[in-house]
DNA sequence: TAGGCATTGATTGTATACGATTTTGCACGC
DNA sequence: GCGTGCAAAATCGTATACAATCAATGCCTA
């Protein structure tokens, strides 16, 4: 918890957004600790503001707290892991046919833009800015599919991806997103709705391929899990 | 808010659980104001613990909160009942699947007791008590499909039904659900996960079918709205 | 009498103080 | 020297006090 965070006074809702983009972007690795009073210091803001903000993250998955013990970062098991990509399996190719249907020629152009702000955030190396804006680019999907329970669900869902990858990436560089988002929206310009599913539907699979998920973790996720036993 | 729920002391956890309790059962109506002394009387406990449970509430999507104005049970508008009915019919079928390739003789058994409970509240006229166990049906089978991440967002959707329900039901009786119901319970014991997808596929949209969600409410949902303009 | 303004009461928002629990460090004994 | 136990520090949990905001009512004025 040494990461630059704006140090003025805020809301409960704005920590607990620069806290989520903290994560997302692996400026917080899973298992971090967030100690109240740090919190408190860098935000500028009383206990009361800071529990709200945790406690909502809890609630989204992204924090767990255990009593007398602090909030934490999330680790995702591998279950919770596969729990997660299948459950987005479920609910993102319907919202990339929706879009297809519904996508402006705006849209279109937004998420062009999106694209080259991502493979721009590559380009100079800053490699968790790049995973936040992969991540967020199926946000956008369903907000353009026009669907905002499944957008504010895909969004935290997305953010537990970035904490998976955290734990469960084979490889270290390599985002291949770019073809398949490509892909997207390619056919959401040409109204292909049966194509922009079946693209979205492998490019889940590709994600899920890219992580190792079997049922030794790649690395211990601390040093006690490690010891033990 | 008269209505009868344990007035020991008590976790902010539990009192989210009652509270949800309620709701489900509509004891508790879509914009009953929720003032945080009354639960407080009721429940034993500070502001504090209270603020807790509706916060949590909140982030479930059974509360609304309005700064300075207080906690109301939420009002699904059309767009987001059509939402919570468009999210279950993607992951329900994939549950049922699931569920029909996982479930023990144990899981049929606990389903056919559960229906016969829902029955047994019918028969003594308990509709509020029916329609929790009803929906509750629905969570455990993704229970038994072994699938937390669902299992808990499924849960929240119910209980959002139940709201939306409570808004938009044509007829005031008849909950047709046993049908659909006993065939899942025959198609799991089955092993039948195609029938179990395409029953509950189904089912959802039976009880989408029973809803008005039409552009115009069916009633007024407070004095105020059916007097303006 | 109607409209607007001000005051009052009720209710929520925030900070802080206090208590409980856990962790850490030190000293003592083995 | 190592382990154990106790004490102190750190940290979290809860209650409460105070501040801010909003709704309502009554009053004053035109």
């Amino acid at each position: 918890m040494t990461i630059n965070l704006k140090p003025k006074s805020a809301t409960a809702d704005e920590i607990a957004l620069q806290l989520t983009e903290a994560i997302h972007t692996h400026r917080l690795q899973p298992g971090a600790k967030l100690r109240e009073d740090e919190v408190c210091d860098i935000f500028q803001v009383s206990r009361t503001i800071v529990r709200q903000s945790l406690h909502s993250l809890q609630h989204k998955g992204l924090v767990t707290i255990l009593r007398n013990k602090g909030a934490f970062v999330a680790k995702p098991t591998l279950k919770e892991a596969r729990e997660v990509f299948e459950t987005r399996s479920l609910i993102e190719p319907a919202m990339a046919r929706a879009a297809a249907l519904r996508a402006t020629s705006k849209d279109v152009a937004f998420l062009e833009e999106h694209m080259i702000a991502e493979q721009n955030a590559l380009d100079r190396e800053e490699v968790g800015e790049a995973l936040r804006l992969s991540g967020d680019f199926h946000v956008q999907i369903a907000r353009i599919a026009d669907h905002t329970l499944i957008e504010t669900l895909l969004a935290q869902l997305v953010v537990r991806s970035a904490l998976i990858i955290a734990l469960y990436w084979r490889r270290r560089n390599a985002l291949s997103d770019s073809f398949s988002h490509q892909g997207l929206v390619n056919a959401f310009r040409e109204r292909d709705a049966d194509g922009a599913e079946e693209i979205m539907k492998g490019h889940l699979l590709d994600l899920l391929m890219q992580l190792d998920l079997r049922d030794s973790p790649t690395r211990p996720v601390s040093l006690k899990d490690a010891l033990r036993k």
